[in-house]
DNA sequence: GGCAAGCTGACAGCAAGCTGACAATTCGGG
DNA sequence: CCCGAATTGTCAGCTTGCTGTCAGCTTGCC
């Protein structure tokens, strides 16, 4: 079974939360999330994740504190600290309690994945960007699409949709918004474009991989 | 620290060079110094080191610049980048161009010494000189390319082109990224020219060697 | 039944990419 | 500083295969 790139996020603030792990699952994370420090560190402690993104201003339990104790328990993986305190002191008490990058607000998301990415390539050696939804599996890295296992060949396009459906795969999406995220706005197409797509996509796939919710939209089955 | 590290520091400044020197020697790294870009990407060229602490703002020759050049050219040590220019875009930019961490100046020594031996312990060892992927492989030291053993003769260009693939080897590289790397986006070619380099090198390696995925980008087979 | 949403196979247009030739540029040697 | 050779950018024409459109169909819903 193949293993997705778990990244925990720990993070009060809901509004950046929210930032986090839009960026994070489009990147091609699985993102777990964590609002307090207690929580966090029993998480950190207890399962496997291969990225932290950790917040030093928490509540019931500072940042520092946790990662401190992760690393007194022998805990290596890589972890990401953002702070809204910016002095050198600062800096330098996360890197000596085991930090391994460390990123000051406010920041860019673009940055933010550019530097998990890094991270997550250099600890954990070249493990893929893998998404799962049912039989269906994304490997947001190389840009390649499986079923079961068994690689299948897909055009940019239909790569571009599936990746789509996967980053949203909790809800339907409706063809109005796939043909925005496909195409801009400003060029106008048929409707019928899309479905198109949609036919050959399946036509690779076969059935039991993308669904129709007519009137809402379309989904990736099993998720 | 007992060890014998090598690390090279690239500064202007004869201020800040001055106290890099210090402290990084007072921190048992030895410390080769240089003060302009080209003397630098020479230095860092041609010889090992375990660690660069690279300013971009140069004489002679830009630090990204300087970077970019290592890379392409295969060379893998760890990298942290100075910069007094402080937008993300530009912290951004210098990660994709393979820097492992980033300072912005001004910053604490303390915090510098911190970060580079965070940098040197993560890196381990020295980077291995040899990259293969399927029939090919590239000697980054002295240039060299060869196929299933036979010595293949390469321009500059075509040498750059191989070896960011094989940087990038686990992914199809888009043609733009492509292009940027080889000439700078501010100089603006035909995106013919890429096209051009890839048939040429193909001539020389026949086929089986890069592969296009269209709409994807190119890539070494059998990586 | 009727309507709207969605499906499908066929097909033509078109864009991405390839190639060979040639011109411009660079580079090394005298 | 000049010349010849190697390198590299540009162009035109070509191949390939992706993708939008169309016409006609099925499906679900009132």
């Amino acid at each position: 079974m193949t293993t997705d790139m778990r990244v925990l996020a720990v993070e009060d603030d809901p509004r950046i939360a929210k930032d986090l792990h839009a960026a994070l699952s489009a990147a091609g994370f699985r993102v777990e999330h964590s609002r307090d420090g207690e929580e966090a560190w029993f998480l950190g402690d207890t399962e496997e994740f291969d990225l932290v993104v950790l917040d030093l201003g928490l509540p019931a339990l500072d940042g520092l504190a946790v990662l401190k104790r992760w690393r007194a328990n022998g805990r290596t993986m890589p972890v990401l600290v953002l702070t809204a305190r910016g002095t050198w002191q600062e800096r330098v008490e996360g890197i000596e309690a085991g930090a391994d990058d460390y990123l000051p607000k406010p920041f860019r998301m673009e940055e933010l994945v550019a530097r998990a990415r890094a991270l997550v390539r250099r600890a954990g050696g070249h493990a893929a960007a893998l998404q799962e939804a049912g039989d269906l599996s994304l490997d947001t890295n190389r840009m390649g699409v499986a079923l079961r296992g068994v690689p299948v060949q897909v055009t940019a396009l239909e790569y571009r949709l599936l990746a789509y459906l996967m980053q949203h795969r909790d809800r339907p999406v409706p063809p109005t918004e796939l043909l925005e995220h496909l195409y801009g706005d400003d060029d106008a197409r048929e409707a019928n474009a899309l479905e198109a797509v949609i036919a050959r996509l399946r036509r690779k796939l076969g059935p039991g991989v993308i669904g129709t919710r007519r009137g809402f939209g379309y989904y990736l089955e099993g998720a």
